[in-house]
DNA sequence: ATGGTCGGTCCCCGA
């Protein structure tokens, strides 16, 4: 089973990108983050059309979260539980239904990017991963296969950025943020690239700006958690950079990983 | 060479 995640700055602007990359690598399922539209805008239909089921959390501008399965989803959720104040769409999360009795429980995240530190901004940022972090510690209690996939906003560590120095005070490295991923990880979840891989400066983003891509001038911030279920039965992790070197490409590239189920 | 980006929308904001 084939998971992966990609984040790709307006699925208006992306879909060609998306679908060639679904049709070349063929997941059973896609998460995406920063649709930045309203949910009757998604292309449903397109990615019908490529075998894809679609539970789609949307918004006008801005954010904007979806999950393309090949499976049947049912219990779908938009929006993380006990959290109704949050306005805005960074989480929808379902469960994939491949058997009567077979699953797994998978969540599409696209976490507050927090800048600049000394705003409302940041403390929002904290504040959803806290929230995360509750609602997550739930979902381990189902003792479930589940994939919690997406955009984090979080550089877990210095080896994961291309100049530390120069991101040091920002919202991606601060303590606070570092502290919250590691809290998902000391519940008990696998972050699933690291897990297999000893390589340093290996990253998911490059910013429009500034030639980073062609000086891979990089950080690494989208992160495929799982829970022991499912890291039980990881089998490999890749970040596939051949999508962000293309014209019209998103600042970020996908993520995925093969699950033995 | 003292610049160099996108995408969505309301002429600026967010990343």
């Amino acid at each position: 089973m084939k998971i992966a995640s990609w984040n790709i700055n307006s699925i208006k602007a992306r879909l060609p990108n998306v679908l060639q990359w679904l049709e070349s690598a063929q997941p059973e399922v896609l998460l995406l983050q920063e649709l930045k539209g309203i949910s009757e805008n998604f292309p449903t239909s397109e990615m019908e059309n490529l075998g894809y089921n679609c539970a789609i959390n949307g918004q006008k501008a801005y954010n904007g979260v979806a999950i393309l399965s090949k499976y049947p989803m049912d219990e779908i959720n938009f929006g993380l539980p006990d959290y109704d104040e949050d306005q805005q769409a960074r989480y929808i999360e379902a469960w994939v239904r491949i058997t009567d009795k077979t699953g797994l429980r998978i969540a599409s995240i696209y976490a507050p990017n927090g800048n600049p530190v000394d705003s409302e901004k940041f403390s929002y940022k904290i504040d959803w991963m806290d929230h995360l972090i509750e609602h997550s510690k739930t979902l381990l209690n189902k003792e479930e296969v589940v994939v919690l996939g997406g955009d984090y906003n979080v550089i877990p560590a210095d080896e994961d950025c291309y100049d530390p120095i120069a991101w040091q005070n920002d919202a991606l490295t601060r303590p606070e943020s570092r502290s919250r991923f590691r809290a998902l990880l000391n519940l008990g979840y696998t972050e699933a690239w690291r897990s297999l891989n000893k390589e340093t400066h290996v990253y998911s983003f490059w910013d429009y700006q500034a030639g980073a891509w062609h000086k891979d001038n990089g950080i690494r911030i989208d992160h495929l958690l799982l829970s022991p279920q499912a890291a039980d039965k990881l089998e490999t992790c890749t970040i596939d950079k051949k999508p962000r070197g293309q014209t019209k490409a998103s600042d970020h590239t996908p993520v995925w990983c093969e699950i033995s189920i």
